[in-house]
DNA sequence: TGACAATGTCACCGGACGGTGATATTAAGT
DNA sequence: ACTTAATATCACCGTCCGGTGACATTGTCA
């Protein structure tokens, strides 16, 4: 439909080469999977010598950095706080945040695909989509830890929270996404098994941030 | 020290040659990774030529199976539940088996390169071993779920916990034995981040448990 | 109109891969 | 000792990879 055969004569256009090679980067991903994700590919599937990604970008490395910072696949702070109210208590806006958290990623395949290649490889690419996350996730933290809620809480660490549970649904939307239709009894292929987990997390939570109850109880859970 | 180079006469042994590839299988997933695992590769590895994979088992599948049952890379039952007494209260258990689990999985390159693989790729490999891993972490969950005390706890999803709590340990090791330094703020590469997590997995078990006071409390905790 | 740079195409290189046929070497059976 | 089959080695094929130099086409500006 769109992407034509090779001869007839496509006006000259840089800015339009480019964006095609941007374009086919994501295209890629999404169909092959990052294990496909070559020089070779990438200019087949943009339709156009591969020799224009060392001249417009200087190599792969440079492309993946452009479409990495061009690309959307990844939520940022407002959306992963969407529904967090400044009255909010710790349990509820981390409930919130692991809900924005799963939806967001969810049905995202590249998105899905570049997590599972972060687990992989670690190469120049993923290092620098890396860095983007953890950077989303500093101000994450940040902003999670203004709330009033957060700041009484003594002994809760809100990193280590959320880097368990961040963690724990990354691997299961990845495996789910890669096919994987049962893990630890649990269908992570469907619905069901979801609304499995998600009652565990609540209950996770609200247990988490019960220890704590707005100051006090110091003295009870500091075993360590 | 062991392998030997190229030319000596070695004594024609079917038998050892076999063993020479298969326990060169282990040694490229250890060493170069899974993304390394080709039939050359592991016959350069081997000291052999290649043609002998094809002969002997058929094909780098048909080795790779034979590689799955013969290793022992992935802990049993029993060095999971060790120290789990049947008097244990959740709490006490599920800490033991957090604990077993991170221990054995830990410096254990291979199988966190089986992990990791799992992650990326699905095929008959891959899916043989996490069948043997299922049916683990199956008879844990009944070994545990037989205890006095998960008997008593109502609402208690035990593989909703599990899975995500082994889940969330595969991915952070995997991360970490991969190169990452910092996730989500926590050092995972060093054991005082470690210490970060141990210590808010302990909160979240002893909250998710305590919600739960050996029956009762049903009334409280059932919203959904 | 003519020169020149920008844009795009083509052909080729060396290397690694999976796979296979032919050949050499060894061990065993008679 | 001689045959024979098992064991192991070698050489080669086609394919894809990343990368690069040479060439063709187009637009711009003097």
């Amino acid at each position: 439909m769109d992407t034509e055969s090779h001869p007839p004569h496509r006006p000259r256009d840089k800015a339009a080469t480019r964006k095609r090679l941007i374009d086919a980067v994501g295209r890629v991903l999404a169909q092959k999977g990052f294990s496909a994700l070559g020089i070779n590919h990438v200019a087949r599937e943009a339709g156009v010598d591969k020799v224009l990604i060392y001249r417009y970008f200087g190599g792969l490395a440079e492309l993946m950095d452009v479409y990495g910072r061009e690309g959307d696949f990844w939520p940022n702070v407002d959306e992963l706080t969407q529904g967090v109210e400044s009255e909010s208590t710790p349990a509820e806006a981390a409930g919130r945040v692991v809900a924005n958290y799963l939806s967001a990623i969810r049905n995202r395949p590249v998105t899905l695909e570049i997590l599972a290649w972060e687990v992989t490889v670690r190469n120049e690419l993923t290092i620098r989509l890396e860095k983007t996350r953890e950077q989303t996730s500093r101000e994450l933290t940040h902003r999670l830890a203004s709330l009033e809620a957060f700041s009484d809480a003594r002994g809760v660490d809100i990193e280590a929270f959320g880097a368990l549970f961040s963690s724990a649904f990354t691997y299961l939307l990845v495996r789910s996404f890669r096919g994987t239709t049962v893990y630890n009894g649990i269908e992570i292929g469907k619905p069901l098994g979801w609304e499995r987990l998600e009652r565990a997390i609540n209950r996770l939570i609200v247990g988490y941030f019960s220890a704590f109850p707005n100051a006090s109880a110091r003295e009870k859970g500091e075993e360590s």
